[in-house]
RNA sequence: GGGGGCGUAGUUAAGUUGGUUAUAACGCCGGCCUGUCACGCCGGAGGCCGCGAGUUCGAGUCUCGUCGCUCCCGCCA
């Protein structure tokens, strides 16, 4: 690091350097000025280094100290001295040493910051954004960057290292229908018309393999213009990879170890391979959801037998119309009082379910609004299936099969929250396989896939294409930390038939497919070997692994929720002249 | 599109059933101070209480609207 500015960085000096002449360039994060003596604490990304203006030894320099303030930009010349006996800082790497300054110079005054740097005061979010660049001075946010490089360094030298070439797609690509909303471009030369900004580079990296490239990898920007939460920005990096000749345990592999190296270098943790795999069915029937935490039990059960002959209103016109009910067993959970209880309905209504029926199990019996409508059969089947015992508080819902299953899997997920299953400290992955290929949307009246349309079914489902939709499987796989979704992918379609088969099913009229599609088929036509491959959310990976509560703490320059840059002010209007050019009006 | 939370010095917050001159801490400015490291001591400046209406003798406080930030539902193949 030793250039003209500087010998040494901020964090670097120790007590072998005791007698060393050494020059440092730096921000002021402190400064105290005792009249006589001035200490500055300064800083580089690197660390602080206390540097002391004597008086008595350096008249001149001492001289200018007095005008220092926060956050000016110094140069110091002077000599790394052991502090006095009893002013070493433990709390310092380089806490042991000063540098005793003779030349001084000041390469930039400061304005009084809107907040201070430091990593204690809690700053509210719009002004950190507006002034992000003294925001990114703090260490949290130098810590989350600085992390972010270093995981995608391991990706590269992982994938550089199993053969993967680092290939760029497109910026500026073609609109598809089927998934998010669109960013788009106006194309200047062909007015009119416009440019698609990616979703993700998906079938650029197909076409790739047909290209015969074999591994290619890219850490690269997708854009959804959807709105925004705090693990998603309309503009988010993905960790993108796609392989030839592989089937899908080929992938999940090789992708293991990868993880497996970002979580050893990062958090020091020693994972344990291969991951578990969880069927999509099994993730839906014991946790709801299909992303499941399973750093704790507390599993949904399915309790449509034991209330098969109900006469139980509410249960029996739900189970005459297709629906299901499950239920939960909060162990210990009597004690819940009535408003805590109802404040667990609110949870399962944001959701969709309707109501949240309860018993509580006491020793002197059932206490429970609804338990007089059941049968004694139903009461002692009901106790056996959900293993009840005194003290535990049983949750049930009622409704759609996909209500009742994902508004019990978040109230799993809330229970664990506020009952303390969750060990914070435990990193749980898994592998949900199995997905099915496609789900029916009851507004569009259509089949929609559910990981997206290229991706292949299995084998001995293909039959199935036509005749039961719903019933065909995917080669698809999602990796799953902790209840978190960090990537997915699947096996691909490779042949143009089965292709055009699949978007047959979707409802995209051949016309369509071969407008928007066309040149995909073209390539599956001219021998295209089997493939496919995986994409991870990189924000969202690193907002997982340094425990931040939101994706814009690991982002330099995110977003609002708005989707607005309070820095830069983007998105503004633009001049008329822009819009003649590109043959835009106004609405 | 919908539901919730927040908005008061530069920053973070307090502000009672509506009632005199809107508080505090940190920061900032000035002075003092030779071993501090969240330095200390003394003094000072700093406010469109987000914005706009309304109710009222009187609004930071109540009502409505609006803007911004945020969490969630919808949406996100």
């Amino acid at each position: 690091m030793a250039a003209a500015y500087r010998s040494h960085v901020c964090g670097a000096l120790r007590a072998a350097d005791i007698g060393s002449r050494v020059k440092l360039s730096g921000w002021v994060q402190n400064w105290r000025d005792h009249g006589g003596v001035v200490f500055i604490d300064l800083r580089d990304r690197y660390g602080l280094t206390q540097v002391v203006f004597n008086p008595e030894t350096a008249p001149e320099a001492h001289a200018g100290a007095h005008a220092i303030r926060s956050e000016f930009v110094l140069q110091v010349e002077g000599e790394v001295v052991a502090r006095p006996a009893g002013t070493v800082n433990a709390n310092m790497a380089t806490g042991e040493i000063e540098v005793l300054v003779d030349r001084v110079k000041v390469l930039n005054k400061a304005r009084t910051t809107p907040f201070m740097i430091d990593d204690i005061s809690e700053i509210g979010e719009n002004v950190r954004l507006q002034y992000r660049y003294l925001d990114l001075r703090r260490q949290p946010m130098q810590e989350a960057i600085i992390a972010r490089h270093r995981v995608t360094k391991i990706v590269r030298d992982y994938l550089d290292d199993n053969a993967f070439l680092e290939i760029e797609t497109p910026m500026l690509t073609k609109s598809t229908p089927e998934g998010a909303r669109d960013y788009l471009v106006p194309s200047r030369t062909n007015p009119g018309s416009f440019f698609a900004l990616p979703q993700s580079p998906q079938l650029f990296k197909q076409l790739l393999m047909v290209a015969g490239f074999d591994r290619y990898f890219q850490i690269v920007k997708c854009f959804r213009d959807e709105d925004l939460r705090a693990d998603r920005q309309p503009e988010f990096t993905q960790i993108d990879m796609e392989f030839s000749f592989v089937e899908r345990d080929d992938i999940i592999t090789l992708v293991e170890g990868m993880i497996a190296a970002i979580f050893k270098e990062i958090k020091g943790f020693d994972s344990d391979l291969p991951f578990p795999r969880i069927s999509y069915t099994e993730a839906i029937e014991k946790y709801g959801l299909d992303a499941p935490d399973i750093r704790f039990a507390l599993p949904l059960v399915d309790l449509c037998g034991v209330f098969a002959g109900s006469e139980f209103k509410v249960f029996r016109s739900v189970l005459d119309s297709q629906g299901i009910i499950k239920g939960l067993n909060l162990k210990g959970g009597a004690r819940l009082s009535r408003k805590e209880i109802d404040d667990l309905l609110a949870v399962v209504q944001i959701y969709g379910a309707k109501g949240l029926a309860w018993i509580k199990v006491n020793a002197d019996g059932w206490q429970s609004p609804i338990v007089k409508f059941f049968a004694e059969t139903e009461v002692a089947a009901l106790g056996r299936e959900m293993a009840a015992e005194v003290g535990d508080l049983l949750l049930f819902v009622a409704d759609k099969a996909e209500i009742t299953n994902e508004s019990l899997g978040r109230l799993r997920l809330h229970l664990g929250e506020k009952m303390g299953l969750i060990d914070a400290a435990q990193i749980s992955f898994c592998w949900v396989v199995d997905f099915p290929m496609f789900a029916w949307d009851e507004q569009e009246k259509r089949h929609v896939a559910i990981h997206h349309p290229f991706t292949a079914p299995l084998d001995e489902d293909l039959d199935k294409l036509q005749s039961e939709p719903l019933a065909v499987k995917a080669k698809a796989y999602d990796l799953v930390l902790n209840g978190v979704e960090l990537g997915g992918g699947s096996i691909r379609i490779h042949d143009a038939d089965t292709q055009a088969k699949v978007f047959q099913l979707l409802n995209i009229a051949d016309e369509e497919a071969r407008e928007k599609f066309g040149f995909l088929l073209d390539a599956l036509s001219f021998g295209a070997p089997p493939h496919g491959g995986i994409a991870f959310g990189l924000d969202r990976m690193m907002m997982l692994l340094l425990g931040r509560q939101s994706i814009r703490e690991v982002i330099a320059f995110p977003k609002t929720q708005k989707a607005t840059c309070l820095l830069s002010g983007a998105p503004n209007t633009v001049s008329a002249r822009q819009l003649r050019d590109l043959a835009i009006k106004k609405a």
